[in-house]
DNA sequence: AACGTCACG
DNA sequence: ACGTACGTGACGTTG
């Protein structure tokens, strides 16, 4: 049967739009973004290939009301208009397409889900098996049994996608693809702004219209009575009969737009090559140049140097690991998730793949491969090469393998590079080296869904493994790829020793922490929650009593209505959804009702509750009695570490109620906790930084840095400072730190903007090296376009060019925090580099646990505490040199409460 | 999935 | 006239 594509033309331009929008925007010679482009040809490259067409069209909208906006002023009226980014893309897909030869439909008064509708219908009428290529799921009300929506969807970075027939919709949803436009009547759509019928969800619509087929019919049960809806909702569904109508009619496509049009002009044609090399050349996509061998003599050469890896003869599968030239390990590890409960990570090895000089070599998981892998990776001589090594160190572990020589990640490479972008392996490759990954890997998923025969289940194992196999071959060579491109911009941007000497060292320091893990006492911890539950019990009780009803006081949106309509408080703060209830508005009426004091104890208990006792139960490993979280390299804009499942960078300390689940965690049997502290680390910084000489001079003297602030910024003598002079001069501290503003400040200090402005500028008279570090970093950071740390972190800062006051304002402040909050995290990386070093090289059984950004923290064994204790102080007050002192504070304790 | 809230540095 | 302090992650509700 031949068969017809169609595509939605702006739905596809803007999923690539958005899909691939990473740090580097790809971008021509003069500045212009193509990246919506590159995106939609991969998408069309991929579709062709896989369906092989006889036709295609695509197509698009025009500016202009359509007859849904006459039918309802509302219509997409939470629309905001496109980018100007992506707008710019718009016409230049166009001169693409029609250099292919592919036709354009676009119709004034018609959106492009009506073309394709009215298309769709034409071709499975003409006797066409057609796939719809569309973004939006309101186009399954089209499906038939020979019409099938593709829906592209990003997963990790990766564009697969999913079919939707008849089969498939009946499948999902219980309902004819037609009855669909049924559901969007009650349902409505928040994205085109269609109101439905309020308090009818997605799940309640499906049902309704699995009962009465269609919304006609669901009012004419309801005139007879024959309904059994009951409550508010029969009441609103009854109300809202006008709504569902129109409704009805906006969401459904329109399949009779008025097009002549014939077969014969949606044919596939070829391409007018010469056309589109010009405009390939262009828009500088030589990925694609070189794909369709559009310049076909100067290619030749670099075919040699080049592993196809679409060739399945240049992928060597094999049972040995190959000899490594160099002594250099470039690879990629495959792994299957796995349910093993006592894992740190749940996932086996199954593969590797390895590259080495021009060869890709694959060796499956076998009885040896555990000894093989361990004559690799356990060899110092041997350079590791990878991406995301520390969930490679782990996973070694857990075969009893212990990864030497670490020397190069992908992951932290592209994220020194720049922080804030996206580091999935095809990101990267396409960020550095202008490769799209998924024109390389075959479809995996396509026949998803199908009834399938044994044998095609077989076939379909089969060319999964297949295509995995490929996928992280592809890898180890794009491993290699990188750090040859990637090493070069490193040297350039002069990151190479951050990198090589802080950054690379910290994945072995924070995969270490995971596997070690922190030791939870769960029957303290029980305990714990048990009293968190009582009075939580008691004060739900006092709460309903007191408001006079019972509601959810987790809800913000009932809390809100009882504060401030029933009990009529004064309302203090608003957002988005209504009024605020946060702490600082409940503090503020605290006075004014008895049942503010409940809730704002609740409110702490709750969370206590919730976020970690119930919360941290679950990631208690039941073999090691252990809370192995996640340390995150690659996270944070600013070179800090973070910390998931569980989160153990916030675990209580400010209150003392919070603060006792510190008692849960300890050491092992015969060890003790050795903690250290940095002291005002990045006030240190900061003077280091600014050079200024009065927060050096206090620093190097030992003074007390908000008393001397305080002393400046009220213009009295350092005896005379008041403990509330000295908090208030504490907050202009931190102020500074963040990148002050006076709101912000008075916000936090309660005073108004004026006042915070008195204190900022004294503060900057008094501090002048501070004004002036923040004016120039400001000025430079507009300049270069980024700010760096110390050690040559960088961090764009792209907002600082936007339009809009609020956002300049935001990447000013970032600028002036960023050095500061950056160096510090780099001195904290230092530090845990030496202290592992040191614990290596002395052989020591101390294990380095947990970092809380100035804090780390070390599980020593009795008679290892002394020498540890001063181990750790040396490694982080020497971590580096700076034009202050850098102290440190230890402590030695049996439980995490008790480290002080 | 987005938002509000709140835990930490 | 606008409407924020910097950097994170987790939970519960809502739509």
């Amino acid at each position: 049967m031949d068969k017809l594509i169609l595509i939605d033309g702006n739905s596809i331009m803007n999923r690539a739009f958005y899909g691939i929008m990473g740090s580097k925007m790809l971008t021509t010679k003069d500045g212009k973004y193509t990246n919506a482009i590159y995106g939609f040809l991969a998408i069309l490259f991929k579709i062709l290939e896989d369906i092989q067409p006889q036709y295609i069209a695509v197509a698009f909208d025009l500016k202009g009301p359509t007859e849904r906006h006459k039918m309802y002023e509302g219509y997409k009226a939470n629309r905001h208009g496109m980018p100007e980014e992506l707008a710019q893309q718009m016409p230049v897909i166009k001169d693409v397409l029609r250099a292919m030869n592919i036709d354009i439909i676009e119709k004034q008064g018609y959106e492009g889900d009506d073309i394709l509708g009215t298309l769709a219908q034409f071709g499975e009428k003409q006797g066409l098996d057609v796939t719809i290529l569309s973004g939006d799921r309101d186009t399954f009300q089209l499906a038939s049994d020979h019409i099938t929506i593709r829906i592209p969807r990003t997963k990790s970075g990766k564009t697969e996608t999913e079919d939707y027939d008849r089969n498939k919709i009946l499948e999902e949803y219980g309902l004819e693809p037609k009855q669909l436009i049924e559901v969007k009547a009650l349902q409505g759509d928040t994205s085109d702004n269609i109101p439905g019928v309020p308090g009818i969800g997605p799940k309640t619509a499906i049902s309704l219209i699995q009962k009465y087929g269609t919304v006609e019919n669901l009012y004419e049960k309801i005139e007879t009575g024959e309904d059994d809806l009951k409550g508010k909702q029969r009441e609103n569904i009854v109300n809202n009969k006008e709504m569902a109508q129109l409704s009805k009619k906006l969401g459904k496509i329109n399949i009779e737009v008025p097009i002549d049009l014939s077969l014969d002009e949606i044919k596939i044609e070829e391409w007018d090559k010469i056309k589109v090399l010009e405009l390939f050349e262009e828009l500088r996509f030589n990925r694609y140049i070189e794909r369709f061998k559009l310049k076909e003599i100067e290619n030749r050469n670099d075919e040699k140097n080049n592993i196809d890896i679409e060739k399945d003869s240049d992928i060597i599968e094999t049972k040995e690991i190959p000899d490594l030239k160099n002594n250099k390990l470039y690879y990629y590890l495959e792994c299957k998730e796995n349910q093993k409960n006592e894992d740190i990570i749940k996932k086996d090895i199954v593969a590797i793949s390895i590259y080495t000089e021009n060869k890709l070599y694959y060796i499956r998981a076998d009885e040896e491969f555990k000894e093989k892998l361990k004559n690799i990776f356990e060899n110092e001589k041997i350079e590791k090469y990878g991406y995301n090594l520390a969930e490679d160190y782990i996973l070694l572990k857990q075969i009893g393998i212990t990864m030497k020589n670490i020397v190069y990640d992908v992951k932290v490479a592209a994220y020194i590079l720049n922080p804030t972008s996206k580091y999935t392996m095809d990101v990267i490759a396409r960020d550095y080296l202008e490769i799209d990954n998924s024109e390389f890997l075959q479809t995996k998923n396509e026949s998803e869904g199908k009834q399938t025969s044994l044998f095609d289940n077989e076939q379909q194992n089969l060319q999964q493994e297949n295509s995995k196999k490929m996928e992280n071959c592809l890898y180890a060579k794009e491993v290699y790829e990188l750090a040859k491109v990637t090493n070069e911009k490193l040297e350039e941007i002069n990151a190479m020793n951050l990198f090589k000497n802080i950054d690379m060292p910290t994945v072995e320091v924070l995969a270490e922490m995971q596997w070690n893990g922190m030791y939870v006492d769960i029957n303290e911890l029980e305990e714990y929650g048990k009293e968190l539950k009582d009075k939580i019990d008691i004060l739900i009780k006092e709460i309903y009593e007191l408001s006079g009803e019972e509601f959810n006081i987790n809800s913000t949106k009932q809390l809100g209505e009882i504060l401030f309509e029933k009990l009529k408080l004064p309302v203090v703060k608003k957002n988005k959804s209504g009024y605020s209830t946060d702490v600082d508005v409940l503090e503020k009426l605290k006075y004014e009702h008895p049942v503010i004091e409940k809730l704002l104890e609740y409110r702490q208990l709750t969370k206590l509750n919730s976020t970690y006792v119930e919360g941290m139960k679950p990631y208690i490993n039941p073999k090691t009695k252990r809370i192995h979280s996640f340390f995150h390299q690659t996270i944070t804009a600013t070179g800090r570490i973070s910390s998931t499942e569980p989160n153990l960078q916030n675990i209580p300390t400010r209150f003392e109620i919070g603060k006792r689940l510190r008692k849960v965690f300890k050491p092992a049997e015969g060890c003790i906790y050795i903690d250290a502290d940095y002291s005002q680390i990045e006030l240190r910084v900061l003077a280091h930084i600014s050079n200024d000489e009065h927060m050096v001079q206090a620093f190097i003297n030992g003074e007390d840095i908000h008393k001397q602030a305080a002393s400046k910024v009220f213009n009295i003598p350092i005896e005379e400072v008041t403990k509330e002079q000295r908090s208030n001069a504490k907050a202009v501290n931190f102020g500074i730190v963040y990148g002050i503003s006076d709101f912000g400040l008075g916000e936090q200090l309660h005073i108004s903007r004026k006042k915070a402005k008195q204190y900022i500028d004294q503060y900057l008279e008094e501090y002048s090296g501070i004004k002036e570090f923040m004016t120039k970093i400001i000025e430079k950071a507009k300049d270069t376009g980024y700010v760096e740390t110390q050690f040559n972190r960088r961090r764009y800062i792209p907002e600082l060019k936007s339009n809009n006051y609020m956002v300049r304002q935001f990447g000013q402040r970032v600028a002036m925090n960023t050095p500061i909050q950056g160096t510090a995290a780099d001195i904290m990386k230092i530090a845990m580099k030496n202290v592992l070093k040191e614990l290596k090289t002395k052989n020591m059984k101390t294990k380095i646990v947990l970092q809380v950004h100035d804090e780390m923290m070390l599980e020593a064994p009795l008679e290892e505490v002394e020498i540890v204790k001063e181990m750790l102080k040396k490694c982080m007050e020497n971590a580096c040199k700076l034009n202050v002192p850098l102290i440190a504070e230890v402590s030695e304790a049996t439980n995490w409460y008790d480290c002080k």
